[in-house]
DNA sequence: CTTATGTTTCCTGCTT
DNA sequence: TAAGCAGGAAACATAA
C-alpha cells in the first residue's frame, strides 16, 4: 500500500460490496457543487475555473489520465511516478521538465497545462495567483471523515501509478497531431472520438481498474497481462463502482456483463469461453497495453 | 426537436 | 442450486 497511511481498509471479512470499494479514494474538490451538475459523467473538466496552481495532487493526476486520453495516448506510455505533484509543483515545471519526465509526450502535457492556466485566469475571479505560496493540503483529509457518497467522478484509476513502466522514450506511432487545446473549438488537429463525455466508457473504466493495482487491490486481475486478459475477482464490487460513477445505484453485474457482452461485436473485447468472469481485451481497445504497439 | 451511441434494464434459455 | 453467459428488445441518457 502507498496510499496514505490513515487510510487503511480495517474491514471485517465479509461486508458488503460498499466496503470493499477503495474508499480510500477520496478526491477532494474545493467547489462540492460542480460534481453533481450533471450526474452521469460529473466534474467533466477538472474545475476549469481553478489554475493549476491549486490543484491537489489528486488533481494533477486527474489531468493527466484525461489529457493522455484526449490525446488517446496510452496512460502506460509515461511513468506516471513521476507526477506525484501537486499544482504548484507542476506549474512551475519548464518545457524542459514535461520532456524529461515524460519524453515525447512531454510537449504534449506541456502544452495542455499552458493553455489551462491560461484560460483560467480569465474565467475565474483569481485575484491572486500568486506562485509559491499556495499550500495545497486538500489531499491530506483523513479519509475515514470522508462518507464514501458522492465522489467526483474518478475513483478508478490513482495516483500512484506504479506501473513498471520504466522510463521508455516510447514515441506514438501515431504522429500524435501535439496540438493541445482540449476546450477551444478551433485548433484542433485531432478528431476527438465523438460520443466520449470523458473517457469514460465502461471498458475505459475497466481498463483503468486494472492499470491501478494499487487503488484496486483484488477488484479485477490480469490473467495475462500481454495478451489482454483479465478475470473480474469481485464483481458485484466492481458493478457497485461503476455504478457509484454513473449515479446509479442499482448497478449490478449481471448488467454490467450486459454491456460487457456488446462490446464483442464492436470487438473492443473478444470472446473467452468456458472462463466465468473472464474477459479480453479486443482490437479497438486501446490504452492496456504495456507498451502500445 | 431528432438522431446515434452507449449503455441500462429485463427476460428467456442454456451452461458451469 | 446458484452464478454466469448469450443475446434480443426496448427504455434511457447524453451529446451533437
Amino acid at each position: 500500500m502507498v496510499l496514505h497511511s490513515g487510510c487503511s481498509m480495517s474491514i471485517p471479512a465479509s461486508m458488503s460490496v460498499e466496503s470493499q470499494l477503495p474508499t480510500s479514494w477520496s478526491p477532494h474538490y474545493n467547489s462540492p457543487d460542480v460534481s453533481m451538475v450533471s450526474p452521469g459523467y460529473a466534474s467533466r473538466l477538472w474545475s476549469q475555473d481553478l489554475h493549476p496552481q491549486y490543484w491537489s495532487k489528486y488533481q494533477v493526476w486527474e489531468w493527466l489520465q484525461q489529457t493522455l486520453d484526449m490525446h488517446q495516448i496510452d496512460a502506460t506510455s509515461i511513468p506516471f511516478s513521476n507526477f506525484d505533484l501537486d499544482g504548484r509543483q507542476l506549474s512551475s515545471m519548464s518545457y524542459h521538465d514535461f520532456t524529461h519526465l515524460a519524453g515525447s509526450v512531454g510537449p504534449v502535457l506541456y502544452q495542455s497545462l499552458t493553455d489551462l492556466k491560461w484560460s483560467s485566469q480569465y474565467s475565474s475571479s483569481a485575484d491572486m495567483f500568486t506562485p509559491g505560496d499556495i499550500k495545497t493540503e486538500l489531499d491530506d483529509l483523513p479519509c475515514s471523515v470522508l462518507p464514501y457518497k458522492e465522489e467526483p467522478s474518478f475513483y478508478a484509476t490513482s495516483e500512484h501509478l506504479d506501473i513498471k513502466t520504466q522510463f521508455q522514450p516510447t514515441v506514438m506511432t501515431s504522429p500524435a497531431s501535439y496540438s493541445p487545446d482540449p476546450k477551444r473549438p478551433h485548433s484542433r488537429s485531432h478528431q476527438v472520438k465523438k460520443h466520449n463525455p470523458r473517457g469514460t466508457h465502461l471498458w475505459e473504466f475497466i481498463r483503468d481498474i486494472l492499470l491501478n493495482p494499487e487503488r484496486n487491490p483484488g477488484l479485477i486481475k490480469w490473467e495475462n497481462r500481454s495478451e489482454g486478459v483479465f478475470r473480474f475477482l469481485k464483481s458485484e464490487a466492481v458493478a457497485q463502482l461503476w455504478g457509484k460513477k454513473k449515479n446509479n445505484s442499482s448497478m449490478t453485474y449481471e448488467k454490467l456483463s450486459r454491456a460487457m457482452r456488446y462490446y464483442y461485436k464492436r470487438e473492443i473485447l473478444e470472446r473467452v469461453d468456458g472462463r466465468r468472469l473472464v474477459y479480453k481485451f479486443g482490437r479497438n481497445a486501446r490504452g492496456w497495453r504495456e507498451t502500445e504497439k
